[in-house]
DNA sequence: TTTAGCACTATTCATACCTGAGTGCTAACA
DNA sequence: TGTTAGCACTCAGGTATGAATAGTGCTAAA
């Protein structure tokens, strides 16, 4: 455990360090700190924190900066969330302010304004039920030679595509489809469908169609659509504000982790997230290009809907202090929202 | 006029330039013309080179490297396309081997093509006829509270938009809707009915509905969408591969203007193109980001479809032989896909 | 017109030096 | 026992210096 005195010291330096981007020296934390003792004094605590592995020289006669560990400690007893101006707020409340026809607007909408605010890269993930069944199957004739073919599901997503047939169609072959779609799936958890639709359909269907697997096909990867995680990022070249100039292919693999659901799904899988805000350190992620930066992440809560993500990833330098605050209320904003717009529409 | 010599000198000095990126000096070149003359005559002659303009020098006492004018010349009068070789002309064969429904697939698709295969940045744009029209509007009611609506255009282009109305919604006012748009926007040019929408349609929907206002905004962006060109870029990281990493902002431009609809159209209007295949070179764009960069477009031709373009971003070293042999078959291959496309679909 | 030769120039690399910011340690002090 | 002043020490970073190298331009001869 640490004294009063070593975590005032341990704090300052991480504060100091986070706007300066110096090492961070006994002079200066003199004059910083809120109470008074000498340099030297300073020197011995901080040659203390140095030992507990708290903090680091970049070179043997250089200032202190946190290490991995401090910003550990820091996060977990010494940082102190402020709270989100009123002018911020406001702005947060005009760039939300128009009707939205779709959960994910809302969702990317919010990681739009995460990212401008912050100049960070935002990373917003819509709210997740543990069961999204199917509720709705659509064939929409286009013309002579295409179908759309729409679905819409209970957490009122809406997915379709587009289906080519080479000769003319036959009406009533589509309703008949409608009709088995509607009869064995409608109804049924996202991924049960799929499971049925390589197990049961394939049979029902050959009995009126002569082939199958193209249909089969349009529909197998219209529902993995539906089943699969959308992550909104927003402000990716901001990445770029903090990059390293000299190792181009650390960004290109920064680049390609927060384009990748893959990649997202492991950093940000809300099932591991406790409730609330969460920091996890690149030093902590496992994974070599993120490992001088950061994500804070924050879940929200949307009742039966289920549970969503916002996270922004920006260096390890970043201010936490501040962005803490901002998540915090924005979480509860977000839900809010999200909340409403069930509330006005939502009919399951 | 150049003599011969000094076209072959000219030639030269650009091949081991985009190779080495490194001046190039007399006794290289020496080494490596198919004529054997002594350094000094080179440098001679690449001293006159320089005097008219199309080498320079990066240092006094350096070798040479092409200038902008330098590149131009070579670009118009000495470069020499290569032919594909067949290993890459199968592989581009078998990279669009599949079926695809939308037009914008494929045009997709070329741009994943060109860009693994070059690893520069291929954007492409989707054949322009001049007229598009309107060939079809459908409503869709999806649930209680949300419709979609789909359009359909001239050249087989699909889009729709999502709409959500608070209260139930009247089954026979969207028939009404329905009927007013194929009354009197179907079958005009897309231009004409963005026109439409905002003087005729108001005051004929006014009559059946209390508040048009939210109809209007979703279908005026449903057009919009509609009439906007769609650019595929693929291959943006690629950028990175040849950006100077100590000027990051310069990266953020590049990065800005690839992703901006409008500015590709001012890089990429196929009607500014002439036919067959252009290098512009930074220099000549007037963009401060794009000034050691340089774009190869080729168009390709669908007859009465329209033309669209395909093109690579890269630094103004590419090599470019190479590159314009590729682009030279795969304009060709391109549009030979997509009237085999419209072949067996177009109903137009 | 071409070439050999030479004087000249700029980059690059290593080496050396200096300064400033910072440290650790010791001894004195409260 | 904790705090402070003082001092010797260290290292990064900037600046100067010199040697090696790769190139040039120019002149005079072939």
């Amino acid at each position: 455990m640490l004294s009063q005195r070593q975590d005032a010291i341990l704090r300052e330096v991480v504060r100091i360090f986070t706007d300066t981007g110096q090492p961070v020296g006994s002079k200066t934390l003199m004059n910083e700190l809120p109470f008074h003792v000498s340099s030297a004094t300073i020197r011995n605590e901080m040659a203390m924190l140095e030992e507990v592995g708290y903090l680091e020289k970049t070179h043997l006669s250089s200032g202190r900066i946190p290490s991995a560990m401090g910003y550990r400690y820091y996060l977990d007893h010494l940082v102190q969330p402020t709270s989100v101006p009123q002018d911020i707020a406001q702005r947060i409340d005009e760039d939300f302010g128009k009707t939205y026809h779709q959960i994910g607007d809302i969702i990317e909408q919010s990681a739009k304004i995460l990212s401008h605010l912050t100049s960070y890269t935002a990373i917003t993930l819509g709210p997740e039920s543990s069961s999204i069944r199917l509720t709705g199957f659509r064939i929409v004739p286009l013309n002579a030679h295409q179908l759309m073919a729409i679905i819409v599901t209970s957490d009122n997503n809406v997915e379709n595509n587009i289906y080519t047939v080479d000769d003319d169609f036959d009406t009533s072959l589509i309703e008949k489809i409608v009709n088995i779609v509607n009869d064995k799936l409608v109804g049924q958890p996202l991924n049960k469908v799929l499971q049925m639709l390589h197990s049961d359909v394939p049979a029902i269907l050959s009995e009126y169609m002569y082939s199958t697997d193209g249909l089969l096909d349009m529909m197998d990867s219209l529902f993995k659509k539906a089943e699969s995680e959308k992550y909104y990022v927003d402000g990716q070249l901001n990445l770029l504000n903090y990059a390293n100039g000299d190792d181009m292919s650390e960004v290109q693999s920064l680049f390609s982790i927060i384009n990748q659901s893959n990649d997202l799904r492991k950093l940000l899988d809300p099932s591991i997230l406790d409730d609330g805000i969460k920091v996890r350190l690149g030093s902590e992620l496992g994974s070599d290009a993120l490992k001088n930066y950061s994500i804070i992440t924050a879940n929200y809560d949307v009742g039966h809907h289920g549970k969503g993500v916002i996270a922004l990833l920006g260096p390890t330098t970043m201010h936490y202090s501040q962005l803490i605050g901002l998540l915090g209320e924005f979480r509860v904003e977000l839900a809010k929202r999200l909340i409403d717009y069930y509330s006005r529409y939502d009919d399951s």
